[in-house]
DNA sequence: TCTAAAACAGACCGGTTGTCCTGTTTTGTC
DNA sequence: GACAAAACAGGACAACCGGTCTGTTTTAGA
């Protein structure tokens, strides 16, 4: 966590190596961290810097605003983070249903090894940026699309196979984020992952895959689909 | 909106009136509002001066810090927001799913005809300052178990009436709590309220009421319940 | 009326922030 | 190897932020 490329006596002076990709990823490494822990306003860029191990003529080189950088981390990291959390898993799932719930649970048992919860990158920068600019509510509200579509597009799958019939896709999803979202802000607040549980528990409880009641199925799903933790 | 205390030529100096408690509403207003438009960090201590008409020495007499105005404003004003948004007409339904049905219709009406979308105050503040600050923490964490449980209580009570037999009140009341949070959320960074209604369709028509399939209930409900906007 | 505390005014300060600017070094290209 | 552009170093700076401080006015109570 100390610096490490201090010159010592033996050679006075290290031959800097150009890395413009590498230096450049360890930035939105430690912005992304940051505007994930402590949010945009309250992440100087000094203490990015210092994280980073990277003066102020790179980082400027690089991202000539704080607001570009921002935008850079949306678009790369916090737009990756939704696919590989969310959009990949509905992908790979069976059925939307059992996709939403292999997220959820997945997120959920994450969390609870990890002790703590951060939140969701996506929420977290849409509520402190949305309103403060044009560029960042726009890139944030992409995010938001793409992930409803993902689920969206999986429902529609099921209705193709002849399943959910009664089941509305576009609706599904935005309840599916919603429902993740705001469970999410509720964890993060309460510092607890078990509200990520009683939701899907509500959702699933309240919403059997067809008209059956749902009672016995549930429980043999949980081991089907094993995601890797984020 | 300008100034207005300008002593004028003709009396050469305007008499001071002390109005402790009304000059400690004004700086609530106006912080309140500049958090929910701007968010916490984003909001100046400066500006707040300007915009309330109030002088340094005012503001630090009623507040000391920043944190403490912003603690202020979560346990007053976001409470009571919280509280006259879901908690009042929650116990003022006829139902559990009716109350929910009707804040989720009052709050989408509102909002459309507002044409913008500011988002939740508490989810705004929840999302940027849960994890600055133990306190901010804390009280936010209370209004959202307060918002829950006058959920649950509702569910209870409908349980105690017949009703809801088949239904867990704490995970109803957590998935309602969720939904709206995360619809809110997207409705903020796509500054479209249709996603409430989306998210309300969609938890209706996959949570019937009782064990029927809840399609030609739904239409009639929508004039029960009046609401005062937000 | 006298007095002390509360309420308010307004200047002030140290620290921080984001950005800019001028150099220096590295690197690809002819 | 010459050379221009990219990559990086690091200082400088003006604006701003939150908090403090001193002084004045109002108000309540004896």
């Amino acid at each position: 966590m100390s610096a490490e490329n201090k010159s010592p006596a033996t050679r006075r002076r290290r031959k800097r190596t150009n890395d413009p990709e590498g230096m450049r990823k360890k930035v939105l490494d430690v912005a992304e961290a940051s505007f994930q822990a402590r949010g945009y306003h309250a992440s100087s860029l000094g203490d990015l810097m210092a994280a980073a191990g990277v003066t102020g003529g790179a980082l400027h080189h690089h991202f000539p605003t704080k607001k570009a950088l921002a935008l850079a981390v949306i678009e790369e990291r916090v737009a990756a983070a939704v696919e590989e959390t969310w959009i990949a898993p509905m992908r790979a799932a069976g059925t939307a249903r059992e996709g939403v719930r292999a997220v959820f649970e997945a997120v959920a048992a994450g969390l609870e090894h990890q002790g703590f919860v951060r939140g969701c990158q996506l929420n977290n920068l849409a509520h402190e940026l949305s309103l403060t600019d044009p560029d960042f509510r726009m890139a944030l509200a992409g995010i938001f699309a793409a992930w409803r579509k993902a689920i969206a597009d999986k429902v529609g799958a099921d209705q193709q196979a002849g399943r959910e019939q009664g089941t509305d896709a576009q609706r599904f999803a935005a309840l599916a984020v919603a429902s993740y979202s705001g469970a999410m802000s509720m964890a993060k607040t309460a510092q607890d992952a078990g509200v990520l549980r009683d939701c899907l528990e509500a959702l699933e409880r309240a919403a059997p895959s067809s008209s059956q009641s749902g009672l016995a199925v549930k429980r043999r799903r949980r081991v089907l689909l094993r995601q890797k933790t984020l």
